[in-house]
DNA sequence: TTGTGACTTCCAGTCCGTC
DNA sequence: AGACGGACTGGAAGTCACA
């Protein structure tokens, strides 16, 4: 559940900011294919990983958190 | 480094709101020596731990994650 | 440019307990 | 109440070749 909303958020974000997945797995220095299984909801993110991510993004990591929450509220009714 | 950080916030704020390790444990339905291994610094959550954490805690997760990144911020330097 | 399967290593998280 | 230990299972981290 988590997950999924996760990763369509994390799509979400670098599509806005018109960065590949490979040029964000090389900014947070997270393996390509990682980035891939987060943003399909295959993969449950870590406190460090939501860290190398949000600052590979430019947004501060409750930026991300808060957007998750958000749709995650929205998605429990 | 994160994981020390996260383990001083969340005794922080358990110890603010008079929240034993064992009642945070039964209101997360996480087990109270991994609340323990957290606050520690010895164990490190993941995006659906740290959820579980705050809705525990009566907190937002972007709350729990601001105060984290704050303190990581200050601590970098 | 991304998805995917396969793989290994390591850690998230649980359960038993003692001090 | 909380620190700390050992042993365990599932699943995340991290990487590869290939479609």
């Amino acid at each position: 559940m988590l997950e999924n909303i996760f990763g369509l958020i994390l799509k979400e974000i670098r599509s806005e900011k018109n960065i590949s997945q490979e040029k964000l797995a090389e900014f947070s220095n997270l393996d390509r294919t990682y980035i891939s299984l987060l943003e399909r909801g295959l993969r449950q993110p870590t406190l460090t990983t939501i860290f190398k991510l949000s600052a590979a993004l430019q947004i501060t990591p409750q930026e991300l958190i808060h957007k998750v929450y958000e749709s995650y509220q929205h998605a429990k009714k």
